[in-house]
DNA sequence: TTTAACTTTCAGAAAAAATTGAAAGTTTAA
DNA sequence: TTAAACTTTCAATTTTTTCTGAAAGTTAAA
């Protein structure tokens, strides 16, 4: 296979991939673009490459920025902006990790902490607070095990994990 | 807090939670609701809790039953189709990790393995089979990784990870 | 059969999300 | 300062996704 259309089908599965983890199809094909970049990549080659107006490279870029799976790189004499994406996956996964976890893991335990006392002692009620006592149980160890694993180093993680 | 807030705020934050895991969020809402329902709901039950159209709801549904996180309930005597939701959560945890396997990480070694073998020794090819190999290391540990966790009893698995 | 009860489908409508592009804002060199 | 080089913003538009509702399809009792 050749590069261009190598490249052409990391770009597209990557996005479809991120696209089904509620992020923007082409911030994470950005992204894509970036991890197989060999040097950081201005707006104006972003654009060229994904066929995008600036605007939207441009809110993209920043947005991957916030979750920390890019980074800024001056050039010195240049005043252009250039991107590069992060290279571990293991970093990558932490970090996304880390950002879900504060955008929908938190908001629903505190959900869970709002409802969990409904009063009533119908079975209705009773049935409720049993629901969300457990499914407050599986967040809180889900979140505990993410913590874990932002905090491990990978091949500890691996090691651990998969011993039989 | 009054059994109809909790209600409402428990459906709306799982709907929240479904929709930035890419799924729809009626559909998490109506598996929200039937997890709630201590009986199994008729399609006109769902449709009128949520004010949602036949077609909707019906359509959810099925997804749902596809996805198997809920089941359908017959009651002797009645022509209408019940719904109720599989509770544990554990399983349920378990088949939306095999359902989201199978629709992502499935394709995306699937892309992967196309594309590893790309041409050429200039160091842009070097660096993408460099970049291409790391991504399905990880996919496929993460691969391994959510087989263990589906074949797995749930006291087993936290029992095991979370030991220190 | 027939018919009533119920489920499924799907074209069009509505809503939500992503994108554009031009104007406004910022920074730096001269 | 000024102006060029660049980045950011955002209203309007386009694209994508979801939803509706009526018609078509299915099933089972009579």
């Amino acid at each position: 296979m050749q590069m261009k259309e190598a490249h052409q089908k990391f770009i597209q599965g990557w996005g479809q991939m991120g696209a089904s983890w509620g992020i923007n199809r082409t911030m994470a094909q950005i992204q894509a673009l970036l991890l197989i970049s060999i040097k950081p990549l201005s707006t104006d080659e972003i654009m060229d490459q994904l066929k995008i107006s600036r605007g939207n490279a441009n809110m993209n870029v920043r947005e991957l920025i916030a979750w920390g799976l890019v980074y800024k790189s001056f050039i010195p004499g240049d005043r252009k902006e250039y991107y590069y994406s992060e290279k571990s996956m293991w970093e990558l996964a932490k970090k996304v990790s880390r950002e879900r976890k504060k955008r929908e893991l938190e908001p629903l335990l505190k959900m869970l902490d709002e409802v969990k006392d409904v009063q009533g002692t119908s079975e209705e009620a009773k049935e409720f607070r049993k629901v969300a006592k457990d499914v407050r149980k599986m967040a809180a160890r889900a979140e505990s095990t993410l913590d874990l694993v932002t905090k491990l180093d990978e091949s500890i993680f691996f090691k651990w994990f998969n011993r039989k």
